[in-house]
DNA sequence: GTGCCTGCAAATGTTTTGCAAACCT
DNA sequence: AGGTTTGCAAAACATTTGCAGGCAC
């Protein structure tokens, strides 16, 4: 078991990614603690939130393009994410514990990870588009 | 309307995710195309990745880990992906319809893409972890 | 002949790593 | 004191882009 330290840095990066609630990048954070705390390195944001995931106090998200995000989200759920804006939000997909018990025994795959991403278009990028469209 | 032209390498990368069945990443269809036209450079392997992808007659797989992968099917299903290894297994998951209705009413998004990717651990990984703490 | 396509190299964007100094306990 | 952690810069990795020449149509 690795001893592991409390530091001012881990405490300002865990926060971070509370106030910044919708599942902030590490450039979004890191841009966050830059405001009040500009010497903290990139370095340290990135090493402090593989630490925090490793730890299960956060949960990483990754994107389908772009940057990983980050999520302080403790339960279990799913996000879907707009292919034209990046933007992740939260829902709650409809997958039972039966479907992973089954897809276990059809492919051999033993711990699955009930966490997934999907794409869509969000409503705003929509908009956009068919403006675009009559113009 | 962009117009399309038959090029030696758009068919050499066509050909060789067909060939490499099991969903290969750029490097190893540029890899593949080496062997034979060493003369092919990656960047061209990586624009007709992209549009191919375009055109639907390839599918892009995100993966959660590593660079994307390809795939020729043209059939929907889903992927999931070894958090050890990094292997990529086609699996059929229970998504009906109906849900994906649901997700779209519940959040606002369209245009949903259900080609979704979970992780888990392979076979094959699972049996080297459980040697390594056997020994 | 037009202009899309290619190959090369350089740039981009994200994340990791090497290292010496600083810090926590 | 001892090992972790930090900040900086450089490296690593995947992918895209600028450009001059080449090729498909």
């Amino acid at each position: 078991m690795v001893e592991r330290r409390q530091t001012i840095q881990r405490g300002l990066v865990l926060d971070a990614v509370k106030v910044l609630y919708n599942h902030p990048t590490a450039q979004e954070v890191y841009d966050f603690i830059h405001e009040t705390h500009p010497s903290v390195g990139k370095a340290t944001v990135y090493r402090n939130l593989n630490l925090l995931v490793d730890e299960g106090q956060l949960r990483r998200v990754f994107a389908i393009d772009g940057p990983d995000h980050y999520d302080c989200t403790t339960h279990t759920h799913q996000h879907i994410e707009c292919r034209i804006c990046k933007k992740i939000v939260d829902v709650k997909l409809p997958i039972d514990l039966e479907s992973i018990v089954n897809v276990e025994k059809e492919t051999g795959f033993s711990n699955i990870d009930e966490n997934i991403i999907i794409t869509g278009i969000c409503p705003e990028c929509l908009k956009n588009a068919n403006k675009n469209k009559i113009s």
